[in-house]
DNA sequence: TTGTACGCGTTATCAT
DNA sequence: ATGATAACGCGTACAA
């Protein structure tokens, strides 16, 4: 059988209460007995049953990260830097995927609560936006911390980069380049990263002086496929551009892969920025210019702020970097 | 306050005890009280206490996934498949990454077992393979299931693909392009696949007639730095193959970089072949020709395995997809 | 077919 | 600083 208190309290020879003092590194304990009972909980390989505490204690050590899906890589990269900040803490992450446009997304989350009975919730974009779920945590008093949220930042502790500033900083890198026609693929309109980062796109080409062209705008939702796509409508331009910055990496390998089937030699017809986490970029093409969005960081300081034992409302801004890689100007135009 | 078995037993005008037994589905109810019960939870909006059910009832309603990281889509899907089937069930997977040379490697699945709870486990390689999580297995009467295990395949419930066959399958096309010269990169030691699809590699150039040459074989660790690496050391070869077939997709993501750095136009001079679950070389390279490994299938059927009533002990060999895309023989010396 | 009473392992209250 | 005892919400013999 598994030891349990009783049987730590037998061995170190004090009650039940002081070894639960000593468990959850109470105060009121002298340091002959604390070690008394560390002893015994050694000798056992004592470890506590989570049910119980959960049961007794109202708390379940456990804290959920709900997360969309738009790139692999990103969720990854978000659970894992959510998971080492939790180990630090002994609590235990659980991963929630949702579906942005599901229907049982509330009834998702509310039952995540109730069933996992977890102490805190991470979200991540787009449910970090929408009324319902909001209104639900406060209705539930879950603490939690969104993740680039695109609405009320002052409303909840929240974690996000300047997207912004980062979008500007790329298209800069591509004026710089010698770049004048820079195509846009958007993200998936349901998230606010998308606008973001088009007004940070928009933003860049006003400080140089260029007048902003609705054709180079393609519409995209984050994925691979809607890269493709977007990148051939704007080949498929008149004037098509010399560079193209997708909204994410996804996008940007899809963008990738079409310039690579039309024989576009990649980057000296055509530039190809993404916005992610690098991690796809990697894959992809040592040259393209990135902007490294910190996803594991994003995450990491989520955690922190939730784990925080005075939980208050919060925000933090994690700084973006510009990763630059060989890369050249326009060669010639890229039909 | 949250509503209680209680409060439901009042609102329904029985006892807790036949609350509890239409909760689990048991026989002995009248469809009349069984009626009244689910109408009360219904307008309670009754959600079972997960902790105090995993306490009194020994059960937790949770399987864990405990997975090794070569690759983030290989965990991906994975996860999604396990967490597909599971929600058929009503049982949550809690994924536990680890490290495959982590000297806490049996700790850490024990304190799974412990804190969590699970009711199973479901195993990656190479963990499927290491006596010592073998025995802790036994040791603490957990069902389990491994996913492509390489040793004792009639030990345990397990899942997998005829990685030999596939691998042969790989290379017949190769060959059948015109290819001799067939360069292998290996996967990491540790995983039993490795040598499995090396085996298979060996057969098809058996069956060819074709010598097998040492120096085509280059080792890799599955991830994308030692493909690209391995593909620097074979096309530096007085004789460099006119093929290189990637033991994963991570390695032929890498294998691909290294080609493109050198200006070698892939298919045309170097025909790169991938063994992965073609998520990777979906965004890479379309023309890559990979053996779709159906990973997402492989968790889904292993989670079936799992949450089966009659837990029997079974082997399931899952069909591989050999995916031909256009490509074409070797053009001239890839060096 | 249905109900009673106890136990699961821990935390919390209120003593001492 | 420490201890006795009552919760916590549900499953389960056992009884009816």
């Amino acid at each position: 059988m598994r030891p349990t208190i009783n049987d730590v309290s037998r061995l170190a020879g004090v009650s039940i209460k002081t070894v639960s003092r000593v468990l959850n590194n109470e105060d009121r304990v002298s340091d002959a007995t604390r070690a008394r009972v560390t002893a015994a909980f050694a000798t056992l390989k004592y470890r506590p049953n989570m049910a119980a505490r959960t049961l007794a204690g109202h708390r379940s050590f456990q804290i959920a990260l709900a997360c969309d899906n738009p790139s692999p890589y990103y969720v990854y990269e978000m659970q894992s830097g959510i998971r080492d900040r939790c180990l630090l803490d002994g609590v235990r992450m659980v991963a929630q995927p949702y579906d942005h446009d599901s229907d049982r997304l509330i009834d998702d989350i509310e039952s995540l609560i109730d069933g996992s009975g977890v102490d805190g919730l991470i979200l991540t974009p787009p449910a970090t936006d929408y009324p319902e779920v909001l209104a639900l945590m406060a209705r539930r008093k879950v603490r939690f911390v969104r993740v680039s949220p695109g609405t009320d930042l002052d409303l909840t502790a929240s974690v996000f980069i300047d997207n912004v500033g980062a979008a500007a900083a790329m298209v800069r890198h591509l004026l710089a380049l010698g770049h004048r026609r820079i195509g846009f693929i958007t993200g998936h309109a349901s998230y606010a990263t998308s606008a973001q980062r088009l007004a940070g796109y928009r933003a860049a080409l006003d400080e140089a002086g260029i007048a902003f062209d609705p054709l180079l705008v393609r519409p995209g939702d984050y994925d691979f496929a809607s890269g493709a796509a977007a990148t051939e409508a704007l080949l498929a331009l008149r004037l098509p551009p010399t560079a193209i910055f997708a909204s994410n990496d996804d996008m940007a390998a899809g963008a990738l892969s079409v310039a690579h089937r039309r024989g576009l030699s990649v980057p000296a017809a055509l530039s190809i920025a993404g916005f992610g986490d690098d991690a796809i970029a990697r894959y992809v093409w040592p040259a393209l210019t990135t902007i490294r969005q910190p996803t594991r960081l994003l995450g990491y300081t989520a955690a922190d702020l939730l784990l925080a034992p005075e939980f208050v409302v919060k925000r933090i801004d994690v700084p973006f970097e510009l990763i630059r890689r060989e890369s050249t100007g326009p060669a010639r135009s890229a039909g």
